[in-house]
DNA sequence: AGCACGCCGACT
DNA sequence: GTCGGCGTGCTC
């Protein structure tokens, strides 16, 4: 209604002797809207709501608002409305200038879960809203303005009149005029002529005669539901659980029963049926009308997985990254609607709009991939934690081996550990031997498969088993090195060696995706007879095909699996027998469940132990255990080999025994004597800028004003750095890093709201802040 | 993050 | 004089 700068033209009078009766209004009921934008700062914006928005506007509505000295427009979210505040700052408020979604996106629940994240995570709520928000919901993909008739609302005292008017209409116009009578709710031209057999000729003269209207409405346009309601998929039974699933399910339905916001550590090895647990435990909640959320990794949403939940429920909607912004405003709609009763998605499936939440499970907790790495840089499970505490509905932590953050709160008895040691029907876990590859003579000379992993591929072929062998390593080789200078052929943006791709024959940048031809000489001193060293997939496979010529190979890593589907073929492959060699990156190592597979090998288990990184060791250990973890799901057993040039590492050997709560002793022991998460929080600040002098100096510069903060607020919080980041150049930038430590969160929390807005500022030199990371680089 | 304002140096 | 470069500070 009001343009601004009416607005304030009318504000500048004072308040007339007599004023009209909505002047009155407007003056004295000062309605007001919080209001929050997509901006990195996190204020609170007070916009008066107009007369005629009143009673539409709620709290958690998206709007549009002028923002700036230019106005602008901007779309916004309500955080709250009411009845003017007399201590309101003295500014001139502006006018909201209309509501943009006819229903609000976010509830009261949901509202204070993200103003939390934006507190915890040192963003603006904004931010948060902004990002729960799929775009599909913000730009209504998939619906669109449609005209739709339906049987005119006549006056009665017309109604005799009219009747006849009925009765003497042509038979095609009187056809239109019985169906949409009958009809239940009001059609579009197209249903209505396809229901009544005619064109649009029939229907425009009944509306001429104002015996039909018609108005404007937005309507959804999906092709098929079946990504939600898939009734017609074979429903199976739930199997019947060992003693120790029923333990485990009992301890959930009692917190599921008492409406208690406990967290649960599922601590299963791989194999011990941790998936149906879930499924009995959401059974429960749906038979009461609840919804439940299933957050897994990206990268194990497999068919097979999908498959798993469709085959049980009614109505499962699975959030992929290969939807379109129409499904995701499909299952948006559906999911708030309440239609659907389970939820399976990776990390931001967290924020589904579940109107009866009753349960979060999240599988394979371990999982970097549940923090996101741009803002807001929240941690899905500690979001699912507060949200879980928000609703007050169990959260199930799943893993067959916790993160050490989870381990310590089971120790502190914050959270609830249920365990399931055994592997279903009593399988054995598979025996591992860790190969001591420092005197092989194969991989002496540059070949990955050792000997002992050769012959124990031989004996598992031989027997009718299928092989998987893990290297976490695309492309050929991992670099090119030149015996001249001993140096490695770098990125020119990036601090990083380039990989070979022998496919291509290109020279590939794994963090920028820079690609290049080869060099014949190096580009350092010159000298010609650059060598490619190490092995990635590619080496791999091919070494695989020569050494076993008779069976079939397939190798699975991101480049092989960039089309849709690419990697249900694969899997679909291997699951028939079709395929005797799986090798591949992460993307086999989790999850997967092919009884036939009698072999495991890990070919290089020391790449992710020399990164530095205070994780390393955990990650190595996580990650071996879940590579083993893939075989011996079969009668015939299964064994794994690990081939290390470090064999007595305790993250290897302790993976190898399958002894979790030994290594979770050590390496706590290890990081409580350093202070170390979980034993305290880190923010790690990164900056990034054209020069590298420039980005050390600011970095100290900051790095100084942060420290001098902490000691005049007494906050404990140490400032640790600044130094390099492990990856000093990436895509043209040089990178500093510094972390803030402290025991407790709130101190670093604190002490950046203290600096944040007297920060200096470098022109070209960009920062973020990350609380709790989980990569150094 | 934008965006407008303003304070400088380079022009018609 | 005034055009436009970028540094600064604010956004109901």
């Amino acid at each position: 209604m009001s343009k601004p700068k009416q607005q304030s033209l009318f504000e500048e009078e004072e308040l007339p002797e007599n004023p009209m009766p909505w002047e009155r209004e407007s003056a004295q009921d000062l309605y007001l809207a919080e209001i929050v934008l997509n901006r990195p700062v996190d204020r609170v914006f007070h916009y008066k709501v107009p007369e005629e928005l009143r009673p539409l506007l709620r709290a958690g509505h998206r709007v549009q608002v002028p923002f700036g000295r230019g106005n602008q427009f901007a779309p916004g979210y309500c955080v709250g409305v009411g009845p003017g505040d007399e201590n309101l700052p003295s500014v001139r408020l502006k006018t909201v200038e209309a509501i943009l979604d006819s229903r609000p996106l976010f509830n009261a629940k949901m509202l204070k879960l993200t103003r939390w994240i934006a507190d915890r995570y040192l963003c603006s709520w904004g931010q948060v809203l902004d990002c729960v928000v799929p775009a599909g919901v913000k730009n209504q993909a998939g619906t669109r303005m449609v005209t739709v008739f339906e049987v005119g609302t006549a006056d009665a005292a017309d109604e005799a009149q009219q009747n006849d008017l009925i009765e003497k209409l042509p038979a095609k116009q009187r056809a239109v005029y019985d169906a949409l009578k009958s009809a239940a709710r009001p059609l579009t031209l197209e249903e209505l002529t396809q229901v009544a057999g005619c064109g649009s000729g029939p229907v425009n003269s009944l509306k001429k005669k104002a015996l039909i209207s018609s108005h404007q409405k937005r309507m959804q346009h999906f092709e098929n539901d079946d990504d939600i309601v898939h009734a017609h998929i074979q429903k199976q039974d739930d199997l019947k659980l060992n003693r120790d699933q029923r333990l485990a399910l009992d301890q959930i339905l009692t917190a599921i029963r008492g409406q208690q916001s406990e967290t649960f550590v599922l601590h299963g090895v791989t194999g011990s049926g941790k998936t149906e647990v879930y499924i009995q435990a959401i059974r429960e909640v749906v038979s009461y009308g609840q919804q439940a959320i299933v957050l897994v990794p990206e990268i194990s949403l497999t068919p097979q997985a999908i498959q798993r939940f469709r085959s049980r429920f009614d109505s499962v909607a699975v959030l992929h990254s290969h939807l379109t912004d129409s499904d995701r405003h499909y299952h948006w709609q559906n999911i708030a609607a309440g239609k659907v009763q389970v939820i399976v998605g990776a990390r931001s499936a967290v924020f589904a709009p579940a109107p009866h939440l009753g349960l979060i499970i999240i599988d394979e907790e371990h999982e970097t991939s549940f923090k996101q790495e741009t803002a807001p840089r929240y941690h899905a499970r500690e979001v699912a934690r507060k949200r879980s505490e928000l609703e007050r509905v169990p959260l199930i932590l799943g893993s067959a081996t916790p993160t050490l953050n989870s381990w310590l709160r089971v120790i502190e008895k914050k959270d609830t550990l249920i365990s399931m040691p055994r592997r279903v029907n009593d399988l054995p876990m598979p025996g591992v031997n860790i190969v001591d590859v420092r005197n092989d003579v194969q991989i002496r000379r540059n070949e990955s498969i050792g000997r002992v992993l050769f012959t124990g591929m031989q004996h598992a072929l031989g027997a009718g088993g299928q092989v998987i062998l893990f290297l976490n390593l695309r492309g050929y080789s991992p670099a090119l090195w030149c015996k001249g200078c001993g140096n490695s052929v770098k990125c020119p943006h990036c601090e990083i060696s380039l990989t070979w791709h022998r496919d291509k024959n290109l020279a590939v940048c794994h963090s920028c995706d820079f690609s290049a031809r080869p060099p014949t000489n190096c580009p350092g001193c010159g000298a010609p007879g650059l060598r490619f060293v190490g092995a990635g997939t590619q080496r791999l496979e091919e070494e695989v095909k020569a050494k076993f010529p008779g069976y079939s190979c397939q190798r699975m890593d991101s480049d092989t699996m960039r089309g849709v589907g690419s990697h249900a073929r694969v899997l679909n492959a291997f699951a028939d027998g079709e395929v005797d060699i799986l090798l591949g990156t992460q993307m086999i190592a989790k999850g997967l469940d092919f009884p036939n597979v009698t072999l495991v090998g890990v070919v290089d288990a020391d790449t992710m132990l020399h990164q530095p990184d205070l994780f390393a060791s955990e990650r190595t250990f996580q990650l071996i255990a879940q590579v083993a973890g893939r075989t011996g799901r079969g009668m015939q057993g299964g064994r794994v080999f690990v081939q290390s040039s470090s064999p007595t590492e305790p993250a290897i050997v302790k993976a190898a025994e399958h002894d979790f709560l030994g290594f979770a002793r050590l390496e706590l022991g290890h990081r409580k004597e350093m202070l170390a998460p979980p034993f305290s929080h880190y923010a790690r600040v990164i900056l990034r800028g054209p020069q590298e002098e420039h980005v050390e100096h600011f970095a100290r510069q900051l790095a100084e004003i942060l420290s001098v903060a902490a000691n005049e607020k007494q906050l404990q919080v140490q400032i640790l750095g600044p130094a390099p980041a492990p990856i000093i150049r990436l895509k043209k930038y040089f990178r500093y890093h510094f972390q803030l430590a402290a025991i407790d969160v709130e101190q670093i929390l604190q002490l950046w709201h203290e600096v944040e807005g007297k920060l200096p500022r470098e022109k070209g030199i960009e920062y973020i802040i990350d609380v709790d990371p989980v990569n150094m680089r």
